[in-house]
RNA sequence: CGCGGGGUAGAGCAGUUGGUAGCUCGUCGGGCUCAUAACCCGGAGGUCGUGUGGUUCAAGUCCCACCCCCGCAA
């Protein structure tokens, strides 16, 4: 069956390669343009293109998909069926449809549950305890087609956003592998998306800020939701500093939210319903990530003190 | 040429107007305690990112070049 593969970032990577490694033709890849990232604004290659130039795929990167260049792209290369994976576009009917089994595309949740592009940092933000994959046969809609197959991966109390994305890449790989098979068996059986659903939008740097006045388990949630990116935030003695890994605590102050109670372990922090979290791991600005204690170690810092 | 912070003992930090380096933690040895993020005593450990570079009687400290790390922004 001839492909085309479009994808961008790492988490799109494993699809890739699992489509190689099954042995199917991939007969194209469409990536998104290089941009220029970084200090420098260096120009950084997508990591899908990478991973395809090293399979001597030829790679696309058009600016739009819909001025008619893209199409004619694919009524060069003749797939069968489209894959999509995290491309970051939005494609019209025409590309959609073009191939004889159109496209289809993996996400990182259980539909319809956590639609749109986010879907793997909101989970753990919203103290959700599992997730998943869903495959699905693309519509107009934004991930509103019908559902093909899906596999689903508990979350762990303390995994962060970093873990699950990476657990949720490989096992997107495998439910594409197992999706492409049972297609080309005829065992497919499209199901409608029903029942609740939301959506979960690109996270942004607003996000980021700390609020000590929620619950300790929403903080918590917070922090590894956005770790390692974007990286939850906060305020101390006027500096922004990343906080990286928090844990929870049995302890409960009544001090108020967002005051340092302890510097022992850590640093631990008083949450909006008493109970308090502990800082293990931040990154002061200009500064490595490391420890709390190691943090502690060169910096005067005293329980009493408050997070602004 | 996007803006900015930083590279000093294993770790985190100091180091003032230039005079060959200090703190805390850790580590090693010894002591003490019912116990504590324990405490007390003692020791080891650094060619201060690189440059047989510049200025100087003298540079971690000033100047120059280069390498590396990181924050913001995209």
């Amino acid at each position: 069956m001839r492909i085309v593969f479009m994808g961008t970032p790492d988490f799109s990577v494993p699809c890739l390669q699992r489509l190689i490694a099954d042995g199917e033709e991939v007969v194209g890849v469409f990536t998104q343009p290089d941009k220029p990232k970084g200090r420098g604004y260096e120009l950084t290659p997508p990591p899908v293109k990478v991973e395809a130039l090293k399979h001597n795929i030829p790679v696309f990167q058009p600016k739009s998909m819909r001025d008619g260049e893209a199409l004619k792209i694919l009524e060069t290369l003749q797939p069968d069926l489209n894959v999509v994976v995290a491309y970051g576009k939005i494609l019209p009917p025409e590309i959609l449809y073009f191939p004889k089994y159109n496209s289809i595309n993996i996400h990182a949740s259980i539909l319809p549950k956590y639609r749109g592009a986010a879907p793997i940092q909101w989970v753990i933000l919203n103290g959700e305890e599992k997730t998943g994959v869903t495959s699905m046969q693309m519509d107009d809609g934004i991930d509103t087609g019908d559902m093909l197959l899906k596999a689903e991966l508990p979350i762990p109390p303390n995994m962060t956003g970093g873990e699950l994305h990476d657990a949720l890449s490989e096992l997107g790989a495998q439910v594409l592998s197992d999706t492409l098979k049972a297609l080309k068996n005829g065992d497919l059986h499209p199901t409608k998306q029903t029942g609740e659903s939301n959506y979960a939008p690109m996270l942004n740097k607003a996000l980021c800020p700390i609020d000590f006045s929620r619950t300790a388990q929403d903080v918590h949630n917070h922090v590894r939701g956005l770790s390692p990116f974007p990286t939850a935030t906060a305020v101390l003695h006027g500096k922004r500093m990343k906080i990286h890994t928090t844990r929870l605590t049995e302890n409960i102050s009544i001090a108020p939210a967002g005051t340092i109670v302890s510097v022992a372990d850590g640093i631990e922090v008083v949450c909006g319903d008493g109970k308090t979290v502990l800082v293990t791991e931040l990154q002061p600005e200009g500064k490595k990530r490391m420890t709390a204690k190691a943090f502690l170690v060169g910096h005067k810092l005293q329980a009493g003190e408050s997070f602004e």
